[in-house]
DNA sequence: CTGGTCTGTCGAATCGTTTCGATACACATC
DNA sequence: GATGTGTATCGAAACGATTCGACAGACCAG
């Protein structure tokens, strides 16, 4: 069934059916109706690849991920797929794998699919304003951090403050009388990843509050529940008189509670816990976790606009930065 | 750039070129290494929309699941992001909302798209055989259940088996003494969800071990911590003397052990809690929490291995039922 | 030398759309 | 009646691939 015979079966010419479903050009009440009661009695649907090859372009739109089991990701990608989908375009969505190319991959399928727009997520990344102007379609970096200095006008981004807002958690924790706070995030050997700038912010307030910088302190560990807990446990024998932990990630964090607790360890009376995120379980995690929350959903949705205006002709590249929320729900306390 | 540049940049005819891509039909070595030399140098990636439409079907497989956010399907769908793009197909991943018609959604994309294959996850489906057999492509339905009885010659499956499982569990539960078992899921008012096949894995348990089922123990709640918490709260406070709970998903349970805690009961002290899916918080909460773990990597991993043994030809459809685990990690003890 | 087979290649038709230029008719204007 | 201006429609040429039938040359057999 195509739009051949549907516009046999109406009585009309093929370019009138596609009028028709694509409401472009003039075509009669009557008309219109007929073609469209034919359409609907034969449940036909334009193929999209004739479309796309015709039009050089399609509407589907793709999401690079890097992380898709990160439950932090969880929610923005379901939100980013409802978004898209209300805007009737198709969605694909593409998991990154560690140490693949973010752009060549985005740049391939591009290609291929003529894809009218791209959103990155989560990751780090290593391309010059070059490869990022070869893209040729719309693309925003959401929760992204660059490792090249690229030109803010040649991409649009969605992110939070992560200096300031690692600034802020540690800050909290001095405020509240700690001293020997650690630190538990991923960084590889480079710099400006989310890690290491949270590591920044870090560093940023202990020297504001005179407290010396302890590289011991610090452990290198995943985003995930059992990193956490291994690097909590590799803190703890340390013996460095440790009050507070402080994690990269709400995941991480949920790990380290538990080695903290399994230890014979109570939270927050002998150790205070802040995370990063603001997932859900570290909501109903007992007890409830501390955090500095992004707006997930609300960043998802933001990328999505930026997208779709970019697509829809907007020039001008936007940079929205949100601004992260301390959770104080019971995880920290004062000490003297 | 398409083939027709490649075709006279290489000096040779289209179709050549074509049958090089495709490793299709015969090539000289000469001519194959000229062609694909420039084919590397100028970046040349065909247009799938063309080919799709030639070919009148695409190699595109489709993920069709409903709770993208649910962390238990996190890993699953990364599992089958992989495994399909492994296979070198692109994937769609669609959420499918509440109250939206997954086959008619997954049968336009199929129209419109000409995907190859489905992959249903989650869910419980209304669909009568003749629906499905209009698919036209091959599919898999994972972690779903059917309401209506349907052949099973017209579909294949992976899952579990949800009433044997939730029986384990309950079964567990009373082998250590407990007889006021509450019981948390979802049901809507329907036969055959995921959530009323544990309920009958449930009540069998009781049933066999002589405890009268007492609905005033079963709380319908979503499958998320906040719904787990409140329904535990409601059934706390109705005072029956429950010392044991299961809950039908470890997110459930999570928000269930919170209500429990946070009440200044403990656990497994008071009551014990045991989940169901397996996922990785719920190693790491406080206590680690009992739970009827799903293999969902290798379940993903059977799925995607199905549908491309019936995209390859194969013409009986299979069903495979994974054995559910009992992880017991000491939210549940013994009472007397 | 003729005819047959094999190898490597080519051109053209085709997939199902969109879209541009053409056309046909009705009606008004001069 | 010739001309102009809409309005509604149509046909045909693309888009970029695949693939089938055709064909040229090499080689061998008879």
């Amino acid at each position: 069934m195509n739009i051949k015979d549907i516009a046999k079966i109406s009585g009309v010419g093929i370019s009138t059916v596609s009028r028709v479903l694509n409401n472009s050009g003039v075509v009669s009440d009557a008309t219109r109706a007929r073609v469209l009661a034919v359409v609907k009695q034969h449940n036909y649907v334009p193929n999209s690849n004739a479309r796309n090859l015709k039009k050089t372009q399609s509407n589907t739109i793709a999401l690079m991920v890097k992380g898709i089991s990160n439950p932090f990701f969880a929610n923005m990608i379901k939100e980013v797929e409802r978004q898209v989908h209300l805007r009737g375009c198709p969605l694909m969505i593409q998991h990154v794998e560690d140490g693949v190319d973010e752009i060549a991959a985005a740049m391939q399928l591009i290609k291929e699919k003529n894809l009218c727009g791209v959103i990155f997520m989560g990751g780090t990344y290593d391309h010059s304003e070059e490869e990022f102007r070869q893209l040729g379609v719309p693309f925003v970096l959401t929760t992204i951090t660059t490792l090249k200095e690229v030109d803010p006008s040649a991409y649009s981004s969605v992110s939070i403050d992560d200096v300031k807002s690692a600034y802020k958690a540690t800050s909290y924790l001095i405020s509240m009388g700690h001293r020997n706070i650690c630190f538990l995030a991923r960084f590889p050997f480079r710099e400006n990843t989310i890690g290491s700038r949270r590591l920044l912010g870090y560093k940023k307030a202990l020297e504001e509050h005179g407290i010396e910088y302890d590289p011991a302190l610090v452990e290198d560990c995943e985003y995930a529940p059992s990193f956490g807990f291994a690097a909590a446990k590799r803190l703890l024998n340390k013996n460095l008189g440790v009050t507070a932990m402080f994690a990269a990630s709400d995941a991480i964090a949920i790990g380290a509670a538990k080695a903290v607790l399994s230890s014979g360890l109570s939270i927050p009376g002998d150790i205070s816990v802040v995370g990063f995120d603001g997932i859900e379980m570290a909501e109903y995690y007992h007890p409830s976790l501390d955090t500095v929350s992004q707006p997930g959903v609300e960043m998802a949705h933001v990328s999505v606009e930026i997208l779709f205006d970019l697509i829809a002709g907007e020039t001008t590249n936007r940079h929205v930065v949100f601004e992260s929320m301390l959770v104080k729900r019971g995880s920290s306390r004062k000490v003297n």
